[in-house]
DNA sequence: GGCTCCTAACTGAACGTTCGTTTGGGTAAC
DNA sequence: GTTACCCAAACGAACGTTCAGTTAGGAGCC
């Protein structure tokens, strides 16, 4: 439960479907709340097949964590690819950003157990395959926007907000009463946008009438 | 200030020891990965001694995680009974806020696994013990600081900014190679401060020059 | 074609361990 | 004697894992 192999191996057919029913059920019931014998039931198998392809549990959750972390930081590339405006483009990678943990719940809830677990390795792996690329990003655009701003704790603040209100959206339906839609989402990102916007790149000018 | 409340179960000392135990060990493992035998370790008992005082390892959890939630907003009630100006409630608010999460790992995990678990009546249970009076007051405050904003919103933003933060400390230690230290969580909370405060109180202006 | 050989993929059954829970009895206090 | 509390021991079920044996398919040779 700790030590984590840096090199891909190359998966076959079978070891890819495995994993994609493990993330699933890793997603919503944790390592622990799930068995081999749940696994093996999920994908309609025995036990003793899994063990053919993974040396144990752990490799299982191992490699389903690599599965689902692999490859995060492609589609950021055509987000920032374009030579636009660096507060439009960091619009665009809010909503992204949003959409990422929206739209991919099992993502989601890997990386908020990834953070309860807080197993050494396994953060680095969450750091650098899906947390790093967002953050660099947003602190290079920060740092044009608000160069007298700490880029870094405004870029943290950006993925902070965004997980955390995806986090909070039960909660939220609870207290304002309202199920979550399409919308909210959208007016969320707009909101967190305008709130950046506004609240690093606002000159702190004191409320004196000129 | 005299009225009775209808679901304190009275807990004997005994119970208090055993739930105090079992919130650490469920906020630091989570409910799958605690056994029964666990727990009655950690408090130096047996097993069959814990089936004494709770049916089973069910009730266990959920008083657990009522002795954690209970009273919560307590503390609440000086940090906005001052008649300061709005504003400085909401940095009170704010920081106290952040201070709760962070000096409090065990209530912050809890919070955090029960948004995971997503169980109806727990969620419940969360929102209305821990979440609803921190929200409806920073709602409140919003709504007369910026009445033209959506205060719900910008509510949910907060609570989701600080604890979004929490979580992701592990990470940014990472990410910028610093430990996370008091200092930094005052420059977390003085930034978010700032943040919803220009942010959200700034006419939208264009940025025409009168 | 048929035949052998090999290997990957899987199965059914079992291993020992740990799980949540129960039982029956014991001890101290009222 | 009743009650509250606790223990040692055990219950069946489920756990992760192992193992001997079966199947399917291709390679190599005739």
């Amino acid at each position: 439960m700790s030590s984590v192999d840096l090199t891909a191996p190359a998966l076959s057919d079978r070891k890819i479907s495995i994993l994609e029913a493990a993330t699933v059920l890793f997603a919503k019931h944790g390592y622990a709340a799930v068995s081999i014998r749940d696994l093996a039931r999920e994908i309609h198998t025995t036990p003793a097949a899994l063990y053919h392809h993974f040396p144990d549990k752990d490799a299982i959750y191992t490699a389903a964590l690599r599965h689902v972390f692999s490859d995060r930081a492609k589609a950021l590339g055509t987000i920032v690819k374009g030579d636009d405006a660096p507060d439009v483009t960091l619009e665009r990678l809010i909503i992204w950003l949003t959409q990422q943990f929206s739209d991919n719940p099992v993502l989601a809830r890997l990386v908020q157990r990834e953070l309860l677990a807080g197993d050494r390795d396994r953060l680095r792996l969450l750091t650098e395959d899906v947390m790093a690329a967002p953050f660099r990003e947003i602190e290079r655009l920060m740092h044009r926007l608000a160069p007298a701003k700490d880029a870094s704790l405004s870029a943290a603040s950006i993925i902070a907000l965004v997980m955390g209100y995806v986090q909070l959206t039960p909660v939220l339906e609870v207290l304002t009463g309202q199920r979550n839609t399409k919308q909210s989402l959208k007016d969320f990102a707009a909101h967190t946008k305008n709130l950046v916007l506004h609240g690093l790149l606002a000159q702190p000018q004191p409320k004196a009438p000129s």
